[in-house]
RNA sequence: UACCGGAUGGUGUAAUUGGCAGCACAGCAGGUUUUGGUCCUGCUAGUCGGGGUUCAAGUCCCUGUCCGGUAGCCA
């Protein structure tokens, strides 16, 4: 339901133009995966979009299977993908179809344009019809069977269906013209044997449509009037539409095309992030390192915020690459006001405050969110020996460094102030200890202002944690330009550092997610809920970094 | 070199359908701040080229250039 004045795309202009124009009454769309494998960031922008029209013209969409090659599909697939759907936040309703629901009435209608001389069974070879289909530039040549019979065509047909020849012994296709300048239109292949059971239909069949004589019918018998995808099926409408015109069919739905998603520094590619999956390159289908939506949620990315990103995408049919940025930045505004805070301390590094009584410890109070009051606050163990980011400490400090360094003093986040009196190291040379003192009355900000304040957890009171830091999987924003994309992969897409987190965390709600101060959006791995083990959802924006980063150049 | 489609700042998009080229991300500068976060302010930067119609063109016409898709018994 968004506002009625926004910005219209030029899909969303078609329907409300159909709409006022009384071309329908309610609009109905339709999602028509293939469950050969998992959905996407890409998906979901087809998903937001088919769900987003019906839900904002009172209409419905269909969630439906193109579940015509039972050679790729797999029942497992979708059911991964109905979790995902549901998990983006839509609702199909009772709408659940398969296009293998309708092979009796799609095996009807092939007899039908058989009967009526639209179609005729060619036993040529694969490489026969490859090659009289022409090129792009040369008309192709008409088959031998072309002018055969309707009764011949209909007999042999009948047999394919029950079962008398091999795979690939022989092809219904659609009589139509081998001269046409669109390919898919010079007698398009519509059946063929497939002596394979189905995951849904058993061994009924052994002959299945192709995608191209399965799915317009499919939106014709659903009544579907605003056919949706992507740009590769653009040549593929003259045939929709033909076949539409051609059959007996209840409705004339319109197939409107618009670009898919692609995403700098990834791949939204089916067949890449499978390779990427059966390779072993990544933890399944769900690393969270994946544009898959498994990969998202089990990373921790909300999913209002993939919403929320579909539509700053918007919808064009121009084909672009989308900066991944824009998807970080999209799921910080997300979790910004709604995320509690929390201290954690990723790269350890023991502080000890000299002048802090020995075996004294104390309690300081810390606001869960310091933009929202409402969300109150939290008492958090404070004592002699903290742990600091190893980040936070710098033996010899650039300018506008405002961290801890040998004599600085910073402000510990919540607590006191303390100043570096001396640095301790091992024989290798590595810092392993600061030691520091305190101003006791600098508690909860009083004492100097300090322009350096860094966060920590009491070293007796902190609980160890595993955290997983995630980068970019690819190490150029086109990892599909300039040779195999898997050359590209960024070696350092997954860090796994022992952190040290404020106790309380150990016992929250898993599925929460938290700011870790300072340093990102993170919530536990739902994978194993056993262990504390953190994913980073997304980092917070380093200034510091950009300080750095211009300062070597 | 056939057909189809596309081209607005670095990126993704908008422009009441012929009327001041706007928004977001990114970048830069500054302010606020017990997160180098958030928030706030400002700045940089664009209609693919050439003609034409018009008082007025991103939008209409002509022409050129560049980019993408298509020759599965995949979807």
């Amino acid at each position: 339901m968004s506002d009625a004045d926004a910005p219209k795309d030029f899909i969303r202009q078609i329907v409300a133009d159909d709409l006022e124009g009384g071309r329908h009454q309610r609009i109905i769309t339709r999602f028509p995966p293939e469950p050969n494998g998992f959905l996407h960031v890409g998906h979901a922008k087809a998903i937001c979009l088919n769900f987003g029209i019906a839900a904002e013209t009172g209409g419905q969409c269909h969630l439906r299977f193109d579940d015509t090659n039972p050679v790729k599909e797999e029942e497992e697939y979708a059911r991964a993908i109905e979790e995902d759907v549901r998990w983006l936040g839509f609702d199909w309703g009772e709408h659940l179809y398969h296009a293998s629901d309708y092979f009796d009435t799609l095996y009807a209608w092939a007899e039908h344009l058989v009967e009526n001389g639209n179609a005729y069974v060619d036993e040529q070879s694969p490489d026969l019809i490859r090659e009289q289909r022409g090129s792009l530039t040369e008309a192709g040549q008409e088959s031998p069977h072309r002018d055969r019979p309707t009764a011949e065509s209909l007999d042999l047909f009948r047999r394919m269906k029950a079962g008398e020849f091999a795979d690939g012994a022989m092809v219904l296709r659609a009589r139509i013209d081998m001269a046409s300048p669109n390919l898919n239109l010079r007698d398009p292949v519509i059946y063929r044997i497939l002596h394979q059971a189905h995951p849904r239909t058993g061994d009924r069949w052994c002959i299945y449509p192709m995608y191209d004589f399965a799915h317009g019918q499919s939106d014709a018998i659903e009544c579907i009037t605003h056919s949706l995808c992507t740009l590769e099926f653009e040549n593929h409408r003259p045939l929709y539409d033909w076949l539409v015109e051609h059959l007996p069919v209840p409705a004339r739905p319109r197939q409107i095309e618009f670009s898919r998603l692609n995403l700098s520094f990834t791949v939204t590619s089916k067949r890449k992030l499978l390779r990427l999956v059966e390779q072993g390159l990544v933890d399944g289908w769900s690393d969270p390192r994946l544009p898959t939506l498994s990969g998202m949620r089990r990373r921790g990315y909300p999913p209002e915020a993939i919403r929320d990103f579909c539509h700053k995408v918007g919808v064009t049919k121009y084909e672009g690459v989308t900066e991944v940025a824009l998807l970080e930045a999209t799921v910080r505004d997300t979790l910004n006001p709604v995320t509690p805070r929390r201290l954690a301390v990723l790269r350890p590094l023991k502080l000890v405050i000299t002048n802090y009584p020995e075996g004294h410890s104390e309690t300081v109070e810390a606001p869960n969110h310091p933009g929202d009051a409402e969300m109150g606050t939290r008492q958090i163990a404070f004592g002699r020996e903290v742990y600091i980011e190893a980040s936070d400490f710098m033996q010899d400090p650039p300018k506008k460094y405002f961290r801890l360094a040998p004599g600085a003093e910073v402000r510990l986040r919540y607590a006191y102030n303390v100043t570096c009196d001396e640095v301790v190291r091992d024989t290798a040379g590595e810092v392993i200890e600061l030691r520091c003192s305190y101003d006791p009355e600098s508690k909860g900000g009083g004492g100097r202002k300090v322009k350096g304040i860094i966060h920590w957890v009491s070293a007796a009171a902190a609980v160890d944690a595993e955290v997983r830091l995630y980068d970019h999987l690819f190490n150029r924003p086109d990892p599909e330009q300039g040779g195999d994309y898997l050359d590209h992969l960024n070696p350092d897409s997954l860090e796994i550092v022992q952190a040290k987190v404020e106790a309380s965390l150990a016992d929250e709600d898993p599925l929460q997610r938290f700011q870790f101060e300072r340093s990102g959006y993170f919530r536990r791995d739902p994978q194993q809920p056993e262990r504390l083990v953190y994913n980073r959802v997304v980092a917070l924006r380093d200034g510091w970094a950009k300080i750095q980063a211009k300062a070597k150049t």
